[in-house]
RNA sequence: GGCCCGAUGGCGGAGUGGUUACGCAGAGGACUGCAAAUCCUUGCACGCCGGUUCGAUUCCGGCUCGGGCCUCCA
């Protein structure tokens, strides 16, 4: 029994997948033009540990996961022109690292990554359907939607259309019938990257990508879009109008789930504020399950303020966990960690309820619902290289000690502690770790 | 300006109409050759003002403060 908030009634529901056997979720993936922030690691990770309780709940291959990549848009233009590269250059190479800092993350990869360019014809179809109902027209070679032709338009942001164009603090494209209206498809000049369209040659705009892509692999209904806050207008607003629009009313999602952000001090982490930090350089000095945990340590909704310290916290946390869990092999998933998670993702109460559970091998599967203890203790502790080499100190330093010179074991203690090592003496020998 | 959301101890954070989780850090103790780890103990927290109530941190209203969206944005 999975409940979830809906953006959309603004409250928490049971879970009914219409599909049990086919249970679809969409998330709005990257757009490939630089390096992921931690920030941008929120939704997909918290939509894979969803993707992970889902798998628990309905079975393995209940679930259809699909998390786009955007790799047309005008900021990987001006960046491939920047470099004077062909914008596939750009987008394959930050949509390589994007998924190694996701992985590090524990974070799986989604079953199906659909691509922008890999998609036109789907768009193009799309848009002609829309021009076709009267829900979109042709001007100066752009193709717009109608806002106005859309009653509902609004209905996710709770907006009314008026006081979106009061409040617009852009100005209005001479070409628009309605202030309200937005790009379906836009010209692209020459030397821009485009595709031929029974309006000339251009490139979609952004909003409809995702409905394409959704409408192509998982179907005009799916059970759960998911995104950043940030996103409900007009992104996911647009999506609505457009998929409902082209499939005769037919909802887009059952439910919306939207994360909310990371924040940088009082602000939220965005490139455009330049106060951002990067998996990348986080990975230096910290472990990806370190960073994972950091993310999960706050509900998925609140905001999640980034410090040093909650990075701290979370590796002592994971020392504390690795610690008890040991080697152990998973086992059954723990109640009360199940019941947590399954209330809307509740992960900072199902991480309080892992550190109460005494079984390692419910610990470990418990965890691993999370994304969390997927290794040994030993890997997490040891980690690569050479432990012979320290081992073979601790056997001079045990023989150092049991001549109670303890000058001598000291030593070796402090020097094996420079290098990041620290040991442990217990009742059965010394054991070690890196810190 | 419009529309949303939030305000819990040093930090993170859950939850609740009536004994206020849990974790991290800190303090004291046990253990240890000394440490580390572990165990035990410990910590005057619910923004302000009204209201409802026998009783509110929890419900309602107002206020203050903070954040988000209205432009690309996770």
């Amino acid at each position: 029994m999975i409940r979830l908030y809906d953006t959309m009634t603004r409250e928490k529901r049971l879970f009914v997948p219409f599909n049990k056997q086919r249970i679809t979720m969409y998330v709005c993936g990257p757009t490939v033009y630089g390096r992921a922030h931690i920030g941008n690691a929120r939704p997909p990770v918290a939509f894979d540990t969803l993707v992970r309780l889902i798998r628990h709940e309905f079975g393995e291959k209940s679930l259809v996961y699909a998390r786009n990549v955007t790799d047309i848009d005008d900021k990987i233009i001006a960046s491939a022109a920047e470099e004077g590269v062909d914008p596939s250059v750009i987008t394959e190479r930050y949509e390589r690292f994007y998924l190694e800092d996701m992985r590090a993350l524990g974070v799986r990869d989604p079953d199906i990554a659909p691509h922008a360019t890999q998609e036109i014809a789907q768009m193009v179809a799309m848009i002609e359907r829309l021009v076709g109902l009267g829900h979109a027209y042709e001007a100066e070679g752009h193709v717009l939607f109608s806002v106005p032709s859309d009653p509902d338009y609004g209905i996710l942001s709770k907006r009314d259309r008026d006081s979106m164009i009061a409040g617009a603090r852009v100005e209005i494209a001479p070409y628009k019938r309605d202030p309200a209206d937005f790009v379906l498809w836009k010209p692209s000049e020459e030397g821009v990257i485009g595709w031929d369209s029974p309006w000339g040659r251009g490139r979609p705009g952004w909003h409809l990508e995702c409905s394409a892509m959704i409408q192509r692999h998982l179907g005009e209904t799916i059970d759960i879009h998911g995104g950043g806050l940030d996103l409900i207008f007009p992104h996911h607003e647009n999506e609505i109008a457009q998929s409902r629009s082209a499939h005769a009313g037919a909802p887009l999602a059952r439910f919306w789930v939207h994360n909310g952000f990371v924040d940088m001090g009082a602000e939220k982490m965005s490139k455009s504020l330049g106060n951002v930090i990067t998996p990348e350089e986080l990975l230096k000095t910290h472990k990806g399950e370190t960073l994972r945990l950091a993310l999960l340590s706050a509900h998925y909704r609140s905001p999640l303020p980034w410090t040093e310290s909650l990075v701290a916290q979370a590796k002592s946390i994971l020392d504390g966990l690795y610690r008890r869990v040991g080697d152990a092999e998973a086992g059954t998933v723990d109640e009360g960690v199940l019941d947590a998670l399954s209330d809307d993702l509740n992960t900072p109460l199902a991480l309080s309820r892992l550190s109460a559970l005494d079984d390692p091998a419910a610990l470990k599967a418990s965890a691993q619902l999370m994304g969390l203890l997927e290794g040994t203790a030993t890997e997490w502790f040891q980690g690569e290289g050479d432990a012979a080499a320290i081992e073979a100190r601790i056997a001079e330093r045990a023989e150092a000690k049991k001549n109670r010179d303890f000058a001598a074991a000291d030593r070796i203690r402090d020097e094996l502690k420079a290098e990041g090592i620290v040991l442990e003496d217990g009742p059965g020998g010394t054991s070690w770790r890196r810190e």
